[in-house]
DNA sequence: ACCATGACTAGAA
DNA sequence: CTTCTAGCCATGG
């Protein structure tokens, strides 16, 4: 294909029909999805659960849209999304800032310096693991 | 339809 | 090594 870019393409990925016969679902709603998905005391990505999504370059929608979910339900475990480097960008946006903290280590998980130790092994990818 | 925002990421300086 | 820039794309005004 020419020089167009393929938006059409892109759009088919995301919304992709559920087809359980859900008629549209927000992209919101199948970060949400994914997240509700991540084992207890494991973490992932933004990144990576854009890229479950097939839009691995807008990791920022992903953050986004947990912006929406604190008062959700079920309850979504955003303490367990953080940056790629395993960082708690997003403690600052739960009711206290020491709230993601403190949830992550309740599950086993140790952070320090606003950083998940043994980030590497605790990442648990969304692409492999869920069947969305 | 256009502009602004955002809890990101990768690459460049 | 650290710091900064730009790209990315869905949502809302």
């Amino acid at each position: 294909m020419p020089k167009t870019k393929n938006k059409n393409a892109k759009q088919e990925s995301i919304s992709r029909v559920n087809p359980s016969g859900r008629k549209e679902e927000s992209f919101f709603e199948l970060v949400y999805q994914v997240v509700r998905q991540i084992p207890k005391g494991r973490v992932t990505s933004y990144g990576a659960i854009a890229t479950c999504l097939g839009t691995k370059l807008s990791a920022r929608m992903v953050g986004w849209a947990m912006h929406g979910a604190h008062s959700l339900k079920p309850r979504i475990p955003a303490h367990r999304v953080v940056n790629r480097n395993g960082m708690l960008s997003g403690k600052h946006h739960f009711e206290t800032p020491t709230r993601m903290e403190a949830l992550l280590k309740k599950e086993g998980i140790l952070v320090k310096n606003d950083i998940i130790v043994n980030f590497d092994k605790l990442f648990w990818d969304p692409a492999k693991e869920t069947s969305i």
